[in-house]
RNA sequence: GCCGGCAUAGCUCAGUGGUAGAGCAGCUGAUUCGUAAUCAGCAGGUCCGGGGUUCGAAUCCCCGUGCCGGCUCCA
């Protein structure tokens, strides 16, 4: 007999052997179609697992996120069962559960098409409906080897050949077995809300010199309301899609004519640029930032000695001048570097903080290329903060009270990562060390919590990165803070300290909404467009009703513009109702009605975007209220 | 860069080998109107570029460019 303890509740003796299905019902659990596995000492299993020792037992439930994650691994499974029972002589390859979906790589002859979507979600119905159980089985490697050689998937027999244990476990559904560690749902028959979402290209171990597979990308909910919900969440998502919404607000463009990746700014879209800018401007002067600026490209030489050369010249764009070779700058460090060496530097000038909005151009792939968020021209909100070693933890501790004080003026939400050294990278273990240390402490002091992104650093440095959730909960990088014991050190760069002797500075580089375009881009989904009056392009239309009142609009837009407000005026003899629909779509904060009765009283009669409706407003009244609600924000200090 | 899809008027999109279309936007005129589209008329196209097949190509084939969804990359 064994004892088996329901997490947070009773312990029941059992035979040795029972399943994990059968003890939870013995301890009173009632799994019927919606418990999908257990958690059993932390580990998860299936409900047909055997138990053989004193354990604790958990149910791990269809809707929560780990039974979420469970099923759409199964979903996989019964989608390469449909693709293989559809598609003879097709390789499988891996298929995993992702976040909110699922996918599966394969070999194929011909590469999917969207009609065989439909095919094979119908085959998967079909097999969901036989409600085929999902079977494990434990074999040793050499047989599980010699099965998949047999049938020719090459692909597993290069996994199984990596795995180091000498057993592995096996799934079975229907006619399709998988190696796998499982757990799985107990049958497909559990399996009731799926869609299947994509097809693209993917290199075999996302190695683009190994195989190019065909992956089918699925979700799977536990109900189908869920599931709609998801689907409808895509569908705000492309509603709100900075392009569409950047052409339809008039906010930005990029041409074909003028080159892919490079954004031309229009008239609305550079106002909201510069409105940003101000922004930034005020709050760096504030936090003790001095501005500079460097130019827009620099000598190659300079870029050998700062290491770009060796490690970035293939995203760097290079012209040659008379005799001499230019690097445009792909980051704005070089110049910074140069400034802080135009004369001896005291340890009591440091910490010294240079900021820039410096606009890089980066020789992206053209693949990756994507609306605002993915440029090859781009303008930083950059920062290198030189300072002592003492000094270096506070740095970034104030950097990241500035980055997140930023956040709740945006009203977005966030993420810290820390990513550690990658495998290309300069400098010694010593330094990677002490500079990895000084992150996490800086963030362990602050109580900041944070996963840690292991190799994902720069090339010069550990980084924390700061990953913003927008309204639709997507994650966008924005901030980064990199810490960098190289550059001093290749640019000789020295203090004087208190004892008179040269010290050696540290240097962090940290952006805080990190590229202007991307952020812009994540702003107008974030607000759907519709932009607070602070960074409304244009913050109130007035919408005269008949010719008679042309002349007290003109008057009332003359003193708006005085009180430095963003107005516009429709005088085209259209219909109010024309003039409210196009200033509606284009979601500015404030249409202001004109009519007779107004221009009679010197009043106003604005309407606001979600339809409020205000009478007869005195137009002082109203001035000072647009001047309020546009007056750029104060952060509120994060704790 | 790689895989797949797409490219027709400013925008959204019809048009499967036989004389290029619609709605919206634009322009002109009429309408002077109270909270999301007033009416009428006009104009607008190297059908992404280049090559080929064909009596004939927006349509079929090849090459390029760009965009979209992914992969890879993202310092």
């Amino acid at each position: 007999m064994i004892k088996i303890t329901l997490d947070h509740g009773r312990t029941l003796e059992e035979p040795e052997g029972i399943t994990v299905a059968q003890a939870l019902q013995d301890l009173g659990v009632a799994t019927d179609h919606k418990a999908v596995a257990a958690s059993v000492d932390g580990e998860l299993l299936d409900l047909g697992r055997t138990l053989d020792h004193d354990c604790t037992v958990a149910p791990v439930w269809l809707e929560s996120p780990q039974g979420l994650e469970i099923m759409r691994h199964s979903a996989a499974h019964v989608m390469a069962e449909a693709v293989r029972s559809l598609f003879p002589g097709v390789k499988v390859a891996i298929g995993p559960a992702i976040e909110a979906g699922f996918y599966y790589d394969f070999d194929v002859a011909e590469p999917f098409t969207p009609e065989d979507l439909a095919r094979i979600e119908a085959r998967m119905a079909e097999l969901v409906g036989a409600d085929l159980p999902f079977k494990r089985r434990e074999v040793s490697k050499e047989e599980a080897l010699g099965l998949f050689r047999e049938m020719g998937e090459a692909y597993k027999v290069e996994l199984l050949e990596e795995i180091p244990a000498d057993s592995v476990s096996l799934y079975r559904q229907g006619d399709f077995v998988d190696l796998c560690r499982g757990p799985h749902i107990p049958s497909t028959g559990y399996l009731k809300a799926f869609k299947l979402t994509g097809v693209s290209g993917a290199y075999w171990r996302g190695d683009e010199k190994r195989p190019m597979l065909q992956r089918l990308y699925g979700t799977a909910f536990a109900t189908h309301e869920e599931l709609n919900r998801h689907l409808e969440l895509l569908e705000e998502a492309k509603r709100r899609d900075h392009r569409k919404l950047g052409r339809e607000l008039g906010l930005f463009m990029v041409e074909e004519e003028a080159g892919p990746g490079l954004v031309i700014y229009l008239p609305k879209g550079a106002m909201l640029r510069s409105l940003i800018e101000d922004f930034e401007r005020r709050e760096h002067l504030k936090r003790g930032y001095q501005m500079v600026m460097g130019p827009q490209m620099l000598k190659a030489d300079l870029w050998k000695r700062s290491g770009h050369w060796d490690n970035y010249r293939d995203h760097m764009y290079f012209s040659q001048v008379e005799e001499t070779l230019y690097g445009v700058k792909p980051m704005n460090c070089l110049a910074h570097m140069l400034i802080y060496k135009s004369r001896v530097r005291s340890y009591r000038e440091l910490p010294l903080r240079f900021f820039e909005l410096g606009t890089v151009m980066r020789h992206e792939r053209s693949g990756v290329l994507h609306g605002l968020t993915r440029v090859r021209q781009f303008t930083q909100d950059d920062a290198h903060i030189i300072c002592t070693p003492e000094q270096v933890e506070s740095e970034i501790l104030g950097v990241l009270d500035f980055v997140f004080e930023v956040m709740t003026v945006f009203g977005f939400e966030y993420e810290v990562e820390l990513s550690t050294r990658p495998e290309k990278s300069i400098g010694t273990d010593a330094e990677w060390e002490l500079a990895t240390g000084a992150l996490h402490n800086a963030m362990q002091a602050k109580n900041i919590p944070y996963s840690i992104c292991e190799g994902e650093g720069a090339f010069y440095g550990p980084k924390i990165d700061v990953k913003l959730k927008d309204a639709l909960q997507r994650r966008w990088q924005c901030a980064t803070i990199q810490c960098d014991f190289t550059l001093p050190e290749r640019f000789d760069l020295t203090y004087v300290g208190a004892d008179g002797g040269r010290h050696r500075p540290v240097m962090l580089h940290r952006v805080v909404l990190g590229s202007l375009e991307r952020f812009m881009g994540v702003l107008v989904e974030h607000y759907a467009g519709a932009f607070p009056v602070w960074l409304a392009p244009v913050q109130a239309i007035l919408l005269p009703i008949t010719d008679r009142v042309h002349a007290y609009a003109q008057e009332v837009e003359g003193l708006m513009k005085d009180a430095g407000l963003r107005v516009e005026l429709d005088g085209r003899p259209e219909t109010l109702r024309y003039k409210i629909r196009e200033a509606q779509l284009q979601k500015i904060p404030y249409m202001v009605i004109i009519g007779d009765r107004e221009a009679e009283s010197r009043t106003l009669s604005p309407r606001l975007r979600d339809g409020t409706e205000w009478k007869d407003i005195p137009v002082d009244t109203f001035v000072q209220r647009v001047q309020e609600e546009g007056k750029i924000p104060s952060p509120v200090k994060s704790p």
